[in-house]
DNA sequence: ATGAAATACTTTAGCGTTCAACTACCTTCT
DNA sequence: AGAAGGTAGTTGAACGCTAAAGTATTTCAT
């Protein structure tokens, strides 16, 4: 409304120059690489998805084995309503149970049981070795470091897990 | 059977150390941020998953833009079921089309239609955006080159597109 | 030439994820 | 105290993906 000049935000994008295109390009490969490799150890030794295990071994983490579901939801980098129905799932193999969280009538608190836990046991070994030949025998210990550095960049800060 | 020694995979795994542990999760975090992104933004903007932009990009770049489905497959990272279900929705949109391969009577040939070309010019200015804001302007140039040969390192080689 | 195996692609069913709507509870403001 | 708005979590519908099975065609071996 005023008369002072206003800087328009380009038409033209900014597009990829041709180094960032060839990272983009490789980054891709390998992030959809690695998620199928992991994905399907998991699911053939374990039938379970990725993000299942993922909680489950946050949840292993955790004090007393057990964390509120907002908590759980962020330490597993899944949405709530993603959580919800993955508990759901996981409860009805008898791997974790929720319970009312007694400091807030509304929370609810996810608890791995002792068959969760003898699972997570199960099942690492195998999830360890598929991100190992995945990923860090591929790579120098330079490139591990590089890996971790650019993965904070991106990620705003390093992992809260 | 015979008295020679064996030498018996190892019972326990090779567990990540320290260094190894903080580069996976931070990966991890990252690339589900970039993923989130990336889907978030071509789904509110084009309404399409990432994965379909990616086809029509593949198309948009090849002679005629027209590929055997099985090429198609491989250049977009996907399976052919995957690819099959996914050119099939795009294919209502009016976006590509599907013809016999005229050598090969098992093959099918996709190719982008002026619509489908149109959308992918549309569309790929936000798309180029999101990925810049969530990669490259985080990461110095030494980064840059950094991750693509760590993807190429982890996917094989250059991607192949 | 002919049968067997491989390749190309599709289809179906089951499952996980997303998005939006919904319930319940807590907090804050007046 | 009471209303308004925020937070925690769940649910249902729609949709994409995976795995397995199915069809059609080509290639290969004899």
């Amino acid at each position: 409304m005023s008369r002072s000049a206003t800087i328009q935000a380009p038409v033209q994008p900014r597009w990829l120059d041709e180094q960032e295109q060839l990272a983009w390009r490789s980054y891709l490969a390998a992030s959809r690489a690695i998620e199928e490799a992991i994905q399907g150890q998991l699911q053939r030794d374990a039938d379970i998805p990725h993000i299942y295990y993922e909680i489950l071994v946050r949840l292993s983490e955790a004090p007393d084995r057990m964390l509120r579901m907002s908590d759980l939801a962020e330490r597993s980098l899944s949405s709530r309503s993603r959580l919800s129905h993955a508990v759901s799932r996981l409860e009805e193999r008898g791997w974790i149970t929720r319970r009312a969280c007694p400091d807030d009538g509304r929370g609810m608190l996810a608890s791995l049981t002792e068959q969760g836990m003898a699972a997570v046991v199960k099942i690492a070994p195998g999830h360890v070795n598929a991100v190992r030949e995945q990923i860090f025998d591929r790579l120098t210990s330079e490139q591990v470091k590089a890996l971790q550095e650019i993965g904070e960049a991106i990620a705003g800060g390093p992992a809260n897990f």
